[in-house]
RNA sequence: GGGGCUGUCGGCUAGUUUGGUCUAGGCUUGUAGACUUGGGCUCUAUAGACCCCGGUUCAAAUCCGGGCAGCCCCA
């Protein structure tokens, strides 16, 4: 009773001191609410919360987030850092998945499936790899109730399972090149700083494991392997990249050395969109993985690995989308063309819909992937912005006007342009213009790449370079390792790649002055 | 690896500073209907939330501790 009376006495002194200038407060506020109310429902751009409410340039990571959410690719799952992918993340990946088939079983790789529990003393072998990825692995103790006797490895990749197995397959210079591949999930426990797309616990790849008689074949296929992934992710992705080898210190833990692509997003920092290893005989030695050559005697084979995850999802995302949403290569867009029907009441509806359908059909017999949006609870403005977000290339739209003029209108999604075409020429007007939105895709996100790439000569001009739009610095690099961890340190950027394309250096090493060997991508990095 | 911030209907949020008229308000979305349909139209009705566990207290969305999750910064 004391303590209720003492609330009412402080209740008082409240009021008392208070309660004006709280009112004051309030009115305040409402009244600029209510401004920015008025510029939301009678603005042009600025709506509900239905579409994205950041711009790209103006908050990059929550603009990435909300693409992503809104647009229905992906969600949170429960467990921390990791995503569920949902339809259309599913569809994009099944294209990607396509067309990497496509091109190694062309040249004699074939899709296995291997389990995805490691026996400890597996992963132990290489020590190496080994060490480089214990951080991350994460264990089966327990089945049921009884604990195991070995805890397994969640694969956090396969080289180990597999060579255990190729070591049996392997007798005879005749079981070589043995060539497979395989498509799965991978668990790398990731502590913190987890992000959608980048970088989960959980994520999909394909990972193509080879075995080789000699160096020059396993050298060939790890070139094989990183050429076509350059072309993937630039002509189909339409994402330009920069191809090289890994410095030491970012190679894969158990090879020889690393090749890579490494892609540049628009907030400066750069992202390994997929890598090719030579292992050399590393592995061969531990799993003793050796043949009977032509020459009678026994041989450890030559091996390669390489994979690309659905990391370059979230990178197609960052590169090609804008303030309204997801902006899709139209090659590996789920749905190309979007027809929605502009039915005005007393203006032959069905006839509207009928040509509509007719249209869309003849988009579908040329090979295209449309979606005919003829929901009559939505208006046409409504499903105008939900299908931007979705980031459908091209977007067709047939009305009264079109009907009566014999045309349609066609809408592209990157660079929000409508055009008029004569409706018997759409369905090659429509295919010429995919083309022509691939390719610009590609030709806008190069001109980024080139400007968010710097040649540097001394250490001053690298560091203000990381410290402020980032980007890729060429540089002069001795190959000393302690140079490099010390600009890591310094400056939180990285070697991403030494190019293959070799170039003179101009300088001393960037950081020590001593004579340089390479010129070297530098950046920070997802 | 270190530091900081946050968690309220499906989404955005008000309320937390100062525990009590909060039986938790608004907008949006969802559902039903009407009206519309060339850029997220309007109206009516209706549904929907305090992250989890513990503590303090007569009383917890509010304070404290822990957990879980998300975000940001630094290395």
């Amino acid at each position: 009773m004391g303590k209720l009376l003492s609330w009412m006495q402080r209740k008082r002194e409240a009021l008392a001191t208070g309660y004006f200038s709280r009112q004051h407060q309030h009115l305040w506020f409402s009244t600029v609410r209510f401004i920015f109310w008025r510029i939301e429902t009678t603005g042009q751009i600025a709506m509900s919360d239905v579409g994205v409410t950041v711009k790209k340039n103006e908050d990059f990571s929550e603009w990435y987030t909300q693409v992503i959410l809104k647009s229905g690719l992906a969600d949170y799952a429960p467990v921390k850092g990791c995503m569920i992918l949902r339809e259309d993340a599913i569809a994009m990946w099944e294209k990607i998945q396509a067309i990497v088939n496509r091109k190694i079983q062309a040249t004699g790789h074939r899709n296995v499936y291997f389990p995805m529990f490691i026996p400890e003393g597996f992963l132990k072998k290489e020590a190496e790899h080994f060490e480089g990825f214990t951080p991350e692995v994460a264990w089966v103790t327990q089945g049921g109730n009884t604990p195991l006797e070995e805890k397994l490895a969640v694969r956090p990749t396969s080289e180990t399972i597999m060579y255990a197995t190729f070591a049996k397959w392997i007798r005879s210079w005749r079981d070589l090149p043995l060539k497979i591949n395989q498509w799965c999930n991978i668990v790398r426990w990731e502590t913190k700083a987890t992000k959608l797309f980048l970088r989960t616990r959980e994520f999909l790849w394909q990972e193509g494991h080879t075995a080789h008689a000699t160096k020059e074949e396993a050298e060939a296929e790890v070139k094989y392997a990183l050429q076509e992934y350059q072309d993937i992710m630039e002509n189909y992705l339409a994402i330009p990249v920069v191809v090289g080898v890994k410095s030491d210190s970012e190679k894969f833990a158990g090879a020889d050395y690393t090749t890579a692509l490494e892609a540049m997003m628009p907030d400066g920092k750069a992202l390994q969109m997929g890598t090719s290893h030579n292992l050399g005989q590393h592995f061969a030695h531990v799993f003793d993985i050796k043949y009977i050559g032509e020459d009678e005697k026994e041989h450890k084979v030559w091996q390669t690995s390489w994979g690309i995850t659905t990391r370059t999802i979230g990178a197609l995302i960052m590169i090609h989308g804008d303030d309204k949403g997801l902006v899709l290569p139209p090659k590996i867009a789920p749905t190309q063309v979007v027809v929605v029907p502009i039915p005005y009441k007393g203006a032959e509806p069905a006839e509207i819909a009928a040509k509509a359908k007719e249209i869309a059909d003849k988009l579908r017999e040329a090979g295209l992937s449309v979606i005919l949006d003829d929901r009559q609870e939505y208006t046409p403005g409504w499903k105008f912005n939900q299908w931007e977000l979705k980031g459908i290339p091209v977007r067709i739209e047939i009305g009264p006007r079109d009907l009566k003029q014999q045309q349609v209108t066609i809408a592209r999604r990157d660079i929000k342009q409508k055009s008029f075409i004569k409706e018997n020429e759409a369905v090659a007007a429509v295919e010429k213009l995919l083309e022509e939105i691939q390719n610009d895709l590609y030709a806008k996100a190069k001109a980024n790449l080139e400007q968010l790439t710097a040649a540097v000569k001394t250490y001053n001009e690298f560091k203000q370079v990381m410290a402020g739009k980032g980007g890729f610095a060429k540089a002069a690099w001795c190959g000393n390792a302690d140079c490099e961890a010390k600009i890591k340190e310094e400056t939180g950027a990285t070697i991403r790649v030494i190019p293959f394309k070799k170039e003179e250096p101009q300088t001393g090493c960037i950081y020590c002055g001593q004579k340089a060997k390479d010129v070297a991508y530098f950046a920070r990095s997802y």
